[in-house]
DNA sequence: GGATTTTTGGAGCGATGACACCAAAAATAA
DNA sequence: TTATTTTTGGTGTCATCGCTCCAAAAATCC
């Protein structure tokens, strides 16, 4: 009942150690399950299609990643890792104001939900969201998962406001929530096959929502 | 493997008929297995799962309900006709203007989110996202149900442009398709525990981004 | 009351899911 | 080479899933 993460050896990429190697990557076999698992979602793959899509045998699985659970775990970090690449560099880019770190935010998140070298739209913002009591453990990791990156947005939006892109009365919080739910909409969207341009103008029309400098305070790039 | 849809007898409300009765009441049962998919969606959802909420046995839901998918068929379109009920309402009533139909359809959304007599955020809007590949049915239906609400509410903003509540270079399945992200958006922040006042506010900064009227052209009430 | 019709409980079935074990194979250190 | 360490394929296991069948029970019509 209680999954236990019995995570074998793991042993790290550059080891040395006595006994026979493994024959396959641990880095390609992860990605390939992480693909799978943004695809269909914890519970909709199987053991079975994991270890056929990672090309290993069980036994391979067990030991090099401990469990189904434990090897989803690695796989949103590695995601979580890859996506917070551009996400973070766009929002957090000194050289662009807020409210154009957040328009290039939708750009990016566009194009890259729809690129057609992996899934579509976003591994975490759906995960978890329908699923059985037992799955309270994913369930609750994807929530704090979202919770974190609407927080990012949230403390973006309030170094704007210190830089004066931003208006001091701004509600920081409730416009992350703001984008945040535009971001989780946009998965939904390109899951339902919406095109880059499509996602594109989505995000056009949710930065209207954008708050308006004020009057007295004039916003400028930061410097 | 091809599900066949026996839904055996399947008698009416208000039968007559020769045997025993059921001595469950169908509508109830059905309501019941409603809830419970809206809570944990089609796969999160076992067949044990459902006779026990619905208080019968696996015979009795087969004679009434055929299969698994028969009744999440008639679940969600039982769900779509209650929600349709407030939906259409908001989005019909010919004694507001568009826009205040959108403010209004988002006013209810807060609050049908997060009812405390049903399950939290919509039971279309996340279903069938991440699911495995035998899924396909239901990943497909609930996308059309999705595409539905969507040209419903383009279909309004129509009625608007020609009302002269909206521009008439307004791109309204566009502007639709913004607004369905950010309901489905609301679904997802509902799910993860947002409260009324935080769903009600982030629909009110989607409301700024609704498009001004044509200088030239002002926009009144419908009348 | 008897015949008929329908529901109900319970048992069971084949398939799948996730894991667990074991002995053979392979690679390195000594 | 030998001993040691680790991977690997194959097989087995136990639970769950969704469904199916059957005979008993119950209610109606005649």
């Amino acid at each position: 009942m209680t999954p236990k993460i019995n995570q074998g050896t793991k042993l790290e990429e550059g080891r040395r150690g006595r006994g026979r190697p493994a024959v396959f990557d641990r880095g390609t076999a992860l990605n390939a399950a992480m693909k799978l698992f943004w695809e269909r979602g914890y519970e909709g793959t199987s053991f079975d299609d994991l270890i056929a899509a990672m090309g290993i045998s069980a036994s391979s699985f067990y030991n090099s990643f401990g469990s189904k659970e434990a090897l989803y775990g690695e796989a949103t970090r590695s995601y979580l890792e890859w996506a917070g690449q551009w996400f973070f560099a766009i929002l957090n880019d000194p050289s662009i104001d807020t409210k154009t770190a957040f328009a290039r935010l939708f750009e990016a998140t566009a194009e890259e939900f729809t690129r057609g070298d992996h899934p579509l739209g976003c591994m975490i913002s759906l995960a978890g969201t329908h699923c059985s009591p037992g799955m309270k453990n994913v369930r609750d990791k994807m929530a704090e998962y979202r919770a974190f990156s609407e927080s990012a947005m949230a403390e973006r939006m309030r170094k704007g406001v210190a830089n004066g892109d931003l208006s001091e009365d701004t509600d920081c919080d409730m416009l992350a929530a703001y984008y945040s739910a535009v971001a989780r909409g946009l998965a939904v969207q390109a899951r339902d096959g919406a095109s880059r341009e499509k996602l594109s103008e989505i995000g056009r029309l949710a930065m209207r929502a954008w708050p308006a400098a004020k009057p007295e305070k004039r916003a400028g790039p930061a410097s």
